[in-house]
DNA sequence: CTCTGTGCAAAGGATTTGCATGTAC
DNA sequence: GTACATGCAAATCCTTTGCACAGAG
């Protein structure tokens, strides 16, 4: 009998927890979301109205609130693609860097190691401390290449 | 005779011309400020109060609006550090990258060539054509980091 | 029971917009 | 003279905050 929706639910659980965070509601619901099929970018806006329509007093700020310490938590993160910010699970141990189409918004992660070796190098060279590492590449994807410039 | 102010007067005006803006003292006055000294990372709201102190009638919707015509004719470039967006001349045929200490806000450029190939390789890879590549780094400077944490 | 999290409503800051006037070409 | 740029003021969007109540541990 259905493991898999208390599986997923203990998951958060135990996550939160894990961080020294109270497990809520909310919370799990942001993380449920997020982690919910492969990889997704979403920004708070976005998680409030998927929250919403789960639960339809969860608010606005509460959703800013809880992105905000899983962030600190080291559970999701933060990046800014023009003009909101996007939230995704903190994957592997490294982060991962995007690929974004700028037509039609999709997102591309590109693995951790492209950067690897060269932000370390260039903290080092700097004498900084490096906290995080953004690297995103905007362009246009083929397919909306093609929608723009079809074979005449 | 003068021939500095002139001539820095005459190159913001044919800059924009050639990009078939209009040249009016604002834009002017917008490319003075950003190309003053080195290479300059500017919030719209610092060019906006340095240019008021220049025309105290300069208006702030003004300075969103000149920017965001020079980022268009691909004059200026755009970046987003933290919560709001810097701009900058758009350097050399190639971008640079820049490397943000969180708590003094000090920025140090780093070179285009550190993505060079990298950037181009991940764009074939995945059929994007690349219109931009933004690596931002944060972290701690030197200065900083002891000022912390002092030598016990 | 205590401490933290949440809902609500209002504040805040950055950026955009509509419109009448001013100005580059 | 005409089309585009600007000043001004209000609007909009994203995000944060203060406070009273609800809920986790």
């Amino acid at each position: 009998m259905m493991p898999t929706a208390m599986a997923v639910r203990t998951d958060s659980h135990a996550l939160l927890r894990r961080a020294g965070l109270r497990s809520t509601p909310q919370r799990q619901t942001v993380l449920d979301l997020l982690g919910d099929g492969e990889h997704r970018h979403l920004t708070a806006d976005d998680i409030w109205r998927a929250a919403s329509s789960r639960n339809p007093s969860f608010n606005r700020s509460t959703a800013y609130r809880v992105l905000d310490q899983l962030c600190d938590a080291g559970i999701v993160q933060q990046t800014r693609f023009g003009d909101s910010a996007h939230f995704e699970i903190a994957g592997a141990p490294e982060r991962h860097y995007h690929l974004v189409c700028r037509s039609c918004g999709s997102i591309v992660n590109l693995p951790s190691d492209v950067l690897a070796d060269i932000s370390g190098r260039l903290g080092r060279q700097h004498g900084f401390t490096i906290r995080s590492v953004d690297l995103t590449i905007e362009g246009e994807c083929r397919a909306c290449r093609q929608a723009v410039s079809p074979p005449a």
